[in-house]
DNA sequence: CAGTGAGCGAGCTTCCGCTTGACTT
């Protein structure tokens, strides 16, 4: 008999409280839900006030098993799930499926794990919040409403397997507006002007002291009469203003803010970022690391103030609570922070390491003083002109937090400013050196990372910390955005100078707009994005999260029945549902039409075919089958010509015959491919599919079968299709086109048709498995 | 240094939020 059983969520978190409790609790882990609507059916009566039908996953079987017999044996049941609307649907699936004493179980939660929070939680227990449950299964719902309702309408309309849902979809749009922002920006240019005068150090040295002038010229001709016109000038230090400024510490990481600051400083994805987290939230270095809250502990503000006292001296150390600031935060856990502040580094591999320091840093900074800066303004007068020139210096008198961490941003200032400033008098004449007036462009603004992503979506409400990094994964996985870097374009830029009394004119190039994996919307992201914005704009609304969550909110202060919710929500979204699978168009949803060939005079079109988007020519109703081509890479079908369609729909062509069979050149998933025959060859990327002679052909054709000799190390005349090859990872056993990894201790060449038979049976279970992880792997890159 | 390159057949795909495993091909 165990007298108490205490259910958390995670596993990490059971070890804690285990160690705080002591003997008379056993502490178990749900590891998160352990119920769920059916995985692959509807599971809604939305005759039956939208009643869900809930199964355990099969996963989850044998942990609810074991569940239960902990609870038939304990006397007092406790669960102490997360505080917060999922937290309160995980301890009301327990009651439920572990069939639980309403008189011996008690529902606890604390927000920090703590000892103190622990056992303070378990001296007031409380009941289940049904009403905190009810706006879970609304939340629930009203996900699965949308996302099995629309992701149908999409394989109808557009491409078989697609997906929409409230959190995605809304991700995508932001990416595919993103585009067309950028698409559509036309940029203007001023003229920049910045002077340099000469004046002496502290050590009587000549010195060069930049300044800017307040403002900008819209035309060249007004910049250069205004260069001109200060040839004869005198510049004079009109007024010196000090003035001291604070700069505050950011506060400690969400999951949000660390995926960032990881993406800025370490380089990480964010799927990496939390992979390397959990590891040292498994290993008990940080605590939780899916959370929306900037709160720290008491103990832990306590043992930061002690270590900043240690190494730094009490100037350096300043107590701070923050404020959460984010719309709809259920703050159910402590900031990210180190377990033990007092532990500057702790053992692991390079990256645990990197990402522990730098949880560590940010903890430790918003614990620390305001960076003090003494800024001084000093304005330039010109004789005979109103406009100014400035010069700005900061010089840090007290460095504070900035001792330890300094906050990254994702847009560098064009702005420059000197740390610190020459002597300077009030009423000094300035030597002018030269001025030079620079022609600056306004800029676009830049593609989403995927961190900056995330933090749109924190801002917008979207998605939860645990759902940022595979809601990421997930749109790429779809493909309705990519990863990948834009090339900048170059331009030319005047730049007039007056240096002494000689004037310059020049014209320089410069490269912009290059950006370095940034996400981009894909040609299926956008049609997909489009079509929905038509007929479902109140899901892609970027409030919708926000209006529901409201209502949610509702539900959960039991001012509104959730089935009521969700009907009145339903009379309104279903339509729409129904109204959309029956509209019938006369093309394609998203198919742009280019024009006509003018060889066969067939309509030439571009649109997203069942694998993706492809050029036709002709239509399905003509007696003769279209043609299909794939896409050109880099190519849109936003922006594709009749003139390239046309080019591309030559492949594929035949080149000629080798060997009595047909050598062709295609173009294909993987590029441009040369084909004879059964086999396939990629074509270099340094040469043009389009002018590939059959000499080119043959050629690459004789060193793959080289490459492939080379390759082989025992074939079996008995057995056809068995192969003892060499590959990437050293040998293995080719059989009827799947792998199999041959046991270290044998040697490859001498095996046996017996022993490889033996191989391949003894692994073909997993031989199903590793294809299949393959497949998954590869289309994430 | 493996594997891929389809196009009416048949049946499947899909959501968001909680949580951690397997797997070294």
């Amino acid at each position: 008999m165990i007298k108490n059983l205490v259910i958390v969520e995670s596993p990490a978190k059971a070890k804690t409280i285990g160690k705080f409790l002591g003997k008379d609790y056993k502490v178990m882990s749900s590891y998160g839900h352990i119920r769920d609507l059916k995985k692959k059916e509807f599971s809604i009566d939305i005759d039956d006030n939208f009643k869900p039908t809930y199964e355990i996953p099969a996963d989850k079987v044998s942990l609810v098993k074991e569940l239960k017999a902990a609870a038939k044996e304990s006397e007092t049941v406790w669960l102490a799930s997360d505080e917060d609307r999922e937290g309160e649907a995980i301890s009301w699936h327990l009651f439920e499926v572990l069939h639980l004493n309403p008189e011996h179980t008690k529902r606890i939660v604390f927000h920090e794990i703590t000892k103190n929070a622990i056992l303070k939680a378990i001296e007031s227990p409380r009941q289940i919040d049904i009403n905190l449950v009810d706006a879970q299964q609304a939340r629930r719902v009203l996900d699965r409403i949308v996302g099995f309702e629309l992701s149908p309408v999409l394989w109808k309309k557009v491409k078989p397997s697609l997906s929409a849902g409230r959190v995605q979809s809304v991700a995508v749009r932001l990416v595919v507006e993103r585009e067309r922002e950028i698409e559509s920006f036309t940029n203007e240019s001023s003229y920049r002007i910045t002077a340099v005068f000469e004046v002496q150090d502290t050590e009587g040295k000549t010195v060069p002291l930049k300044a800017e002038l307040e403002r900008r010229f819209e035309t060249k001709e007004e910049a250069k009469e205004f260069l001109l016109s200060c040839e004869n000038a005198e510049f004079k230090i009109e007024d010196i203003t000090q003035k001291p400024i604070h700069r505050s510490p950011a506060p400690p990481f969400t999951t949000s803010t660390l995926q960032q600051e990881a993406a800025r400083k370490l380089g990480y994805t964010v799927s990496q970022t939390m992979r390397i987290a959990q590891s040292l939230y498994e290993s008990g270095y940080i605590t939780y690391m899916r959370t929306d809250s900037v709160n720290l502990s008491t103990l832990a503000l306590g043992t930061c103030k002690t270590t900043i006292l240690d190494m730094m001296g009490e100037k350096y150390a300043k107590t701070r609570q923050y404020a959460t600031k984010t719309k709809g935060a259920q703050e159910a856990h402590e900031a990210i922070r180190p377990t033990y502040v007092s532990n500057q580094t702790i053992d692991g591999k390079a990256q645990d390491k990197k990402l522990y320091d730098l949880i560590w840093k940010r903890t430790i900074a918003s614990q620390m003083a305001d960076a003090e800066i003494e800024k001084t303004t000093v304005t330039i007068n010109i004789s005979g002109k109103t406009e100014k020139f400035i010069v700005t210096g900061e010089e840090i008198t007290f460095d504070g937090f900035l001792r330890v961490y300094k906050e990254s941003f994702d847009e560098e200032s064009e702005q420059e400013t000197v740390n610190l400033l020459p002597p300077l008098t009030l009423n000094e004449q300035l030597k002018r050196k030269e001025i030079v007036a620079t022609q600056r462009f306004t800029q676009h603004p830049s593609r989403y990372t995927e961190a900056s992503l995330v933090r749109k979506m924190e801002e917008l409400g979207i998605g939860r910390p645990s759902t940022y990094a595979p809601t990421i994964s997930t749109i790429q996985q779809r493909e309705y955005v990519q990863k990948g870097n834009v090339e900048g374009q170059k331009r030319t830029y005047n730049i007039m100078s007056l240096k002494g009394t000689k004037f310059n004119d020049v014209n320089k190039s410069e490269t912009y707009g290059a950006e370095k994996s940034k996400l981009l919307p894909t040609d299926i992201g956008i049609v997909v994005n489009d079509f929905l914005m038509k007929f479902f704009p109140e899901i892609m609304d970027y409030n919708f999260t926000a209006n529901v969550e409201q209502q949610f909110d509702e539900v959960a202060e039991g001012k509104e029945d959730w089935s009521e919710m969700m009907a009145h929500f339903y009379k309104g979204f279903h339509p729409l549902v129904d109204k959309t699978l029956h509209i019938k168009e006369e093309h394609k949803v998203g198919e742009r039409m280019l024009g006509v060939d003018p060889v066969s005079g067939k309509p030439v079109s571009v649109k997203i075919g069942r694998y993706g988007p492809v050029i036709q020519v002709g239509s399905a109703e003509d007696k003769e089958k279209p043609r299909f081509a794939q896409l050109p890479k880099d190519a849109s079908m936003d922006h594709i010509t009749l003139e390239e369609a046309l080019n591309a729909i030559k492949l594929p062509r035949t080149l000629g015959d080798f060997e009595g069979k047909e050598i062709s050149v295609g173009r294909g998933k993987f590029g441009p491919y040369i084909r004879h025959d059964k086999t396939f060859v990629s074509v270099p990327k340094e040469m043009d599919p389009m002018a590939v002679t059959l000499e080119d052909a043959i050629k690459l054709i004789e060193e793959k079968r080289a490459a492939a000799e080379k390759q082989i190390i025992k074939t079996f005349e008995e057995k056809e299709g068995l192969q003892v090859l060499n590959g990437r990872y050293g040998p293995y056993l080719s059989y009827e086109k799947k792998n199999y990894k041959i046991p270290s201790g044998k040697e490859p060449s001498e095996l046996t048709l017996e022993d490889c038979m033996a191989i391949i049976e003894s692994q073909k279970e997993k031989g199903t498995k590793t294809t299949h992880r393959r497949k998954a792997t590869a289309r994430k890159g």
